[in-house]
RNA sequence: CGGGGCGUAGCGCAGCCUGGUUUAGCGCACCUGCCUUGGGAGCAGGGGGUCGGAGGUUCAAAUCCUCUCGCCCCGACCA
């Protein structure tokens, strides 16, 4: 390919709007444009990127037994309404009517229509197990687009959806998921990490994913170095270090106008990690007393699996249920139910003395108060591991697949049955696993670039080699690059030819932008001594080859 | 949806506070010519703007006021 012939519109400037390296890189060196928040179009080059994605994405699905197959984009609402998220999903999906006034929707997953699809087509446990998958558009209406290529409301997304007829045969294919995805973003040069995640507040169901870290990122993973446990900080455990226990008789000090923890904490010279921080909460119309301690935060994802939808309480609210202004309350002699970090099991504690500037010392769990434990705070680095005592570390990360075991949740309301050996019918086994193919390329740039440009794995680069011949006018020059070029083509190497009319710099700079992982550069000087030189992008070492013995590295 | 920021040429910005010396400006990009060819050259000439939109105040609005649309960032949300 030359680059006369192909749109790369190459940016000197930053756009303004653009804030993620990758979103900046990618619009810089002729990516994509933005049409609208969250809306891309992607240029030629990106397209070479996918297409190498989607080669991978193909070779290891196909891999694991899948067929690919395209379901519609377009669908009518009655399939999402007999599984009910036509009115679960809110705001996010998007609706339209038909001509004749008939409700449909644009595809933000396909569990439904891959249902539907099984419901009809599969009879027997002699068709199982089925695994199909397409690489399709997806549309969401996010309430936040960011982030460039990131987090955006259309994108492509591989899915597969995997049809069995009990739990092992789900456990099994979910396995071999997990490989094929490990084998994918292997391939595409990626770091990653394969956490736990949260299945949802469906319960029950397993689910992982698979993590690029970046700063760029928008979740946070919880990994231990020694054990191996990794878990997305939504449902990450952790053990809080034990301060020294303090043998305090329960007193009650006053506390005047001292209201936050960091206050009375620094009123009383007692360090936060001695406090009960207590926040009361509204679920469900009923009032919850949640307990954390003084030096940690609740985690509002955590409780919210334990007690369903809540928000807190207003400071009337608190006044009201309790008795007494929030910064005074306690969970001592509180007949409401409570819900406490596991942390605060032992230990004796500073918390409100539920007495206008009062606190009390000296309280102690269970003889003072009854709790439900659970873990509710949000993990801090250097907590410990809850699998090995091991501290643990906090990664920001990208979410570049996940996969999920979905059980029977959607072949019930769709009705996919089969039949089993004993002639009964049974509910289809399903999972579902995704990728996002314009993540990977956005995490393979956030992961690898440098001041000047894109550096890309060499596995989804949209080009192998650029050849640059600095002095397009020279005719030895342009009969060595055409030679090489040709060359390369013929052992089928992705070759683009920067054959502009343009200064040296120019060309040079857009090279780095572009980020190919070789550059092989034709200068009259060297040319004379009979000489090219091959650039790695990545380390910038160059060498000088002779032209002749060009051909045989590649 | 809450909080913050920004809309002036393709891109990056100045001008706005304090309305009129602005025929709306600068850098880059673009077009023509000369020159140049190893890290975004130089000289000369040139094209391109309903100042996001609507309404209002005023003798006069890019500039002040009201409404509206769009984009970005933080948060909520993310099946």
């Amino acid at each position: 390919m030359f680059f006369s012939k192909m749109l790369i519109p190459t940016l000197r400037e930053v756009p303004s709007d653009a804030e993620a390296v990758s979103h900046i890189l990618m619009l810089r060196a002729g990516y994509i444009r933005q049409l609208a928040a969250g809306i891309y179009i992607y240029l030629p080059l990106s397209l070479r990127v996918f297409d190498r994605i989607y080669k991978i994405l193909r070779e290891e699905m196909n891999a694991i037994g899948a067929q690919e197959i395209s379901l519609p984009i377009l669908h009518p609402a009655e399939v999402w309404q007999e599984t009910g998220r036509w009115y679960e999903i809110g705001d996010e999906m998007f609706r339209l009517k038909d001509r004749t006034g008939r409700d449909m929707c644009l595809g933000m997953t396909h569990e439904e229509i891959m249902t539907w699809l099984a419901a009809r087509e599969i009879r027997s446990y002699r068709d199982l197990p089925q695994v199909w998958y397409q690489i399709e558009t997806k549309l969401r209406d996010e309430a936040r687009p960011k982030s460039g290529v990131l987090r955006t409301r259309e994108f492509i997304m591989k899915d597969s959806y995997s049809f069995d007829k009990d739990e092992e045969g789900l456990e099994k294919i979910y396995q071999l998921h997990a490989e094929a995805y490990k084998k994918i973003f292997t391939r595409c040069g990626l770091k990653f990490y394969m956490v736990q995640s949260d299945p949802g507040m469906m319960g029950g169901a397993t689910s992982h994913e698979f993590m690029a870290p970046s700063s760029a990122g928008e979740d946070e993973v919880i990994l231990c170095s020694s054990c191996g446990y990794s878990a997305n900080i939504e449902l990450a455990k952790s053990i809080p270090h034990k301060p020294e226990n303090m043998d305090w008789e329960f007193e009650e000090i006053h506390t005047p106008e001292k209201r936050t923890v960091q206050e009375v904490s620094n009123f009383l010279k007692i360090k936060p990690e001695y406090f009960i921080k207590s926040i009361l909460v509204i679920s469900n119309n009923t009032p919850i007393l949640t307990l954390v301690r003084g030096d940690q935060e609740l985690h509002e994802k955590k409780l919210n699996r334990i007690i369903g939808k809540f928000r807190p309480a207003h400071k009337q609210e608190v006044k009201e249920i309790l008795g007494v202004e929030a910064g005074f309350i306690g969970p001592h002699n509180q007949k409401i139910r409570i819900i406490a970090d596991s942390c605060l099991k032992e230990g004796v504690f500073v918390s409100g003395a539920n007495k206008q500037h009062y606190h009390v010392k000296g309280i102690r769990p269970d003889k003072d108060f009854k709790a439900e434990w659970h873990d509710i705070h949000i993990p801090k680095e250097g907590e410990l591991c809850v699998e090995c005592n091991s501290p643990i570390k906090i990664e920001r990360v990208i979410e570049i697949g996940n996969i999920f075991k979905l059980g029977t949740k959607y072949s019930m309301p769709l009705k996919a049955f089969y039949l089993d050996e004993k002639g009964q019918e049974k509910p289809l086994v399903m999972g579902s696993y995704g990728i996002g193919p314009a993540r990977i390329a956005a995490a393979a740039i956030e992961q690898n670039y440098d001041k000047d440009g894109i550096i890309w794995p060499k596995s989804i680069a949209p080009f192998d080699v650029e050849i640059l011949p600095i002095n397009v006018n020279d005719i030895k020059t342009m009969e060595v690059a055409e030679k090489i070029y040709k060359g390369l083509k013929e052992k089928n190497i992705d070759v683009l030819m920067d054959d502009r009319n343009e200064r040296a710099g120019v060309k040079f700079k857009d090279a780095d932008l572009i980020g190919i992982p070789v550059h092989i550069i034709i200068g009259e000087k060297n040319l004379k001594e009979g000489f090219v030189e091959i650039k790695d992008r990545k380390t910038r070492e160059v060498t000088k080859v002779k032209v002749e013995e060009v051909l045989s590295l590649f």
